[in-house]
RNA sequence: CGGAGUGUAGCGCAGCCUGGUAGCGCGUCUGCUUUGGGAGCAGAAUGUCGGGGGUUCGAAUCCCUCCACUCCGACCA
């Protein structure tokens, strides 16, 4: 490709709106820009590099026996009425209209579809296990869309779908597409880790996601220190502390606390450590709950985690934290001041409030606290839960070693759907017997767009970005100085131009009528790996200068040799 | 959805408080010079000051309203 007929669309100065770093940079270096927010046209560099990975994908997908289709971005909403998804989504499934006034959605997902096709194309277990996949648009309208593409309402997924007679057959699938998902982001060139993670809104069982490590990504991910364990925060469990309970020191006191809404108000107005504090929290009760609400309680210093209580049977599903009106409704107290003594509602406690003795926590009497509480002696120990997110320096799950916590970006996710749809949607085939069986589902995600930013996010340095060799547009430059003004210059690099394409490289010619500092600065931005520099002061040595994007300085290279050191320097 | 903020040339911004002929830097165009790290000089083009309404002799500036975008929050009792 010549730069003299590529959309070169390089800024100098980073657009106010952008926040990270791969935001910035896709923007300077002409990879994207924005339509509206949450939506980005790929300008020719991007698509080039997106191009890539989508290609990859594509390769590593069908080596795994995966077979790629392509469905409608807009679906019919009796599709997601049978499934149950039309009223369970939200707002964040973007509803539309037809002349007919007949409903559809832009597809966030297309399980429904997918299960539709399959019920109406696949009859026999024999044609099982089939994976079908797509790359395709999605839209989500997302409550905040930021970080350019890396949270935005309209991205590009690549989504597969297995389908299974047996549980063990899914199975089997789903550590195939494992496998394939390590080959893919291992080829892309990215530091990631697969970690256990919640399956979320889609449903299921069994749910994997990877992630790319980056300082801006908006996920936590717990990692034992001595060994593979990694988990999603969501996920991961706290284990019930190994210490027993100290026996009480303390008489459990009544003390006013007027005006103390917080812990933190507690901790420093009273003196109390915030170890030795409690919160409880009201949440709806879900039906098979005698109340309306149920207490939860973690120590002062712990977060509640609201897909572990969520889990729990009492508790309504989704979530639902109780409105101060609600509490004051049938509590003599406001939030500020609850606590586990004399509730008149369920209480369950996390583990390590499990443990906790002589602690402080509200007296369900407006701005009066207990201190000194003690389980057993001052009232029954409630039920005991993991209710907590982990914080670093917990034990981990597996029993090996501390947590430590890191930011990821997740990039995909694989699940075991089971029959959750395959079962409203009545997704059968007939097994040997002659009767009908309701399919396994799986389904394997890989964020497209949001991998192109990921790569950003961990390969840029203060002049732009530093392409893994798999991922930029182009493998290498060749920049001519002056080739304007000499006519050996001006041949050589189209000599070498020529070389380069016939030796299988993806090579941009800059032969653009522009001083030497704005190609060097243009190529850094945009990132590509190989730079060649071609002027009159080398051809004189008969050399050229070869430098990689990532080193510091470059060096002479006999033209002659060109070609093999090039060979070398991208087979590393 | 709640809170905060922004909207002025392609990009980055000033001007608004205190109403009076719309500005700066970068970019773009022309010419000359320059030519190994985002050039210099000279000249030029470019604006519904987000939209609508109002106040006023006069509105980018004050008031009302709508829109778009950005940030923070949406469990921390």
């Amino acid at each position: 490709m010549r730069a003299s007929q590529l959309l070169i669309a390089t800024l100098k100065e980073t657009p106010s709106d952008a926040e990270v770093i791969s935001h910035q940079l896709m923007l300077r270096a002409g990879f994207i820009r924005k339509l509206a927010s949450g939506m980005y046209t790929w300008l020719p560099l991007g698509l080039r590099t997106l191009r890539k990975v989508e290609r990859i994908i594509r390769e590593e997908m069908d080596k795994a026996g995966a077979q790629e289709i392509l469905m409608p971005g807009v679906q019919p909403a009796e599709l997601w009425e049978e499934s149950g998804r039309w009223e369970q989504y939200g707002p964040e499934l973007l509803r539309l209209k037809d002349r007919h006034d007949r409903s559809f959605c832009l597809g966030p997902t297309h399980e429904e579809v997918v299960t539709d096709l399959f019920r109406r194309e696949i009859s026999s277990y024999k044609q099982l296990p089939i994976n079908l996949y797509q790359i395709q648009t999605k839209f989500r309208d997302e409550i905040r869309p930021r970080f350019g593409v890396m949270r935005g309402r309209e991205f590009i997924m690549k989504d597969a779908y297995s389908f299974h007679l047996t549980p063990q057959s899914l199975e089997e699938g789903y550590m195939v597409m494992y496998s394939a998902y390590c080959n893919i982001f291992d080829r892309l060139g990215l530091n990631y880790r697969p970690v256990q993670a919640d399956s979320g809104s889609i449903g299921g069982n069994r749910s994997m996601e990877f992630h790319v490590l980056a300082n801006s990504g908006e996920d936590l991910i717990a990692f034992s220190d001595s060994s593979d364990f990694a988990a999603n925060i969501e996920m991961a469990e706290a284990l019930a502390p190994t210490d027993e309970r100290a026996p009480a020191s303390e008489e459990m006191r009544l003390v006013d606390t007027p005006n103390t809404k917080t812990i933190a108000d507690l901790v420093e107005k009273f003196g109390l450590a915030i170890e030795k504090t409690v919160k409880t929290l009201f949440v709806a009760a879900s039906d098979e709950c005698e109340a309306d609400f149920v207490a939860l309680m973690v120590r002062g210093d712990h977060e509640l985690n609201e897909i572990k209580a969520e889990k729990l049977p009492q508790v309504a599903t989704p979530l639902r934290f109780a409105t101060e009106e609600e509490i004051r409704g049938f509590m003599p107290a406001g939030p500020g001041s609850l606590g586990p003594v004399n509730l008149p509602i369920p209480v369950i406690i996390d583990r390590t409030v499990a443990v906790m003795s002589d602690f402080g926590a509200g007296a369900n009497i407006e701005g009066k606290h207990y201190f000194g509480i003690n389980w057993e002696r001052d009232l029954p120990t409630p039920e005991i839960a993991d209710l907590r997110n982990i914080v670093e320096g917990d034990a981990s799950p597996d029993g090996k070693g501390k947590l430590v916590i890191r930011r990821g970006i997740e990039v995909g996710h694989i699940f075991q759907l089971g029959n959750k749809y395959s079962k409203e949607m009545n997704a059968t085939v007939l097994d040997e017997n002659g009767k009908a069986q309701v399919v396994e589902m799986g389904c394997y995600g890989i964020g497209v767009t949001r991998v192109v930013a990921a790569a950003i996010e961990q390969n840029y340095d203060s002049k732009g970005i530093l392409w893994p060799e798999s991922l930029a547009p182009f493998q290498v430059a060749v920049v001519p100085l002056n080739a304007d003004r000499s006519e050996q210059v001006a041949q050589k690099s189209e000599e070498l131009y020529a070389q380069l394409k016939q030796a299988g490289y993806d090579v941009l010619l800059d032969d653009r009528k522009e001083r030497p500092g704005v190609k060097f600065a243009d190529m850094e931005l945009i990132g590509i790996p190989h730079r060649i520099v071609i002027s009159e002061r080398g051809l004189q040595n008969g050399t050229l200068e070869y430098k990689a994007r990532r080193d510091e300085t470059s060096r002479d290279i006999p033209v002659a040799e060109i070609l093999e050191w090039l060979k070398t320097q991208t087979a590393a």
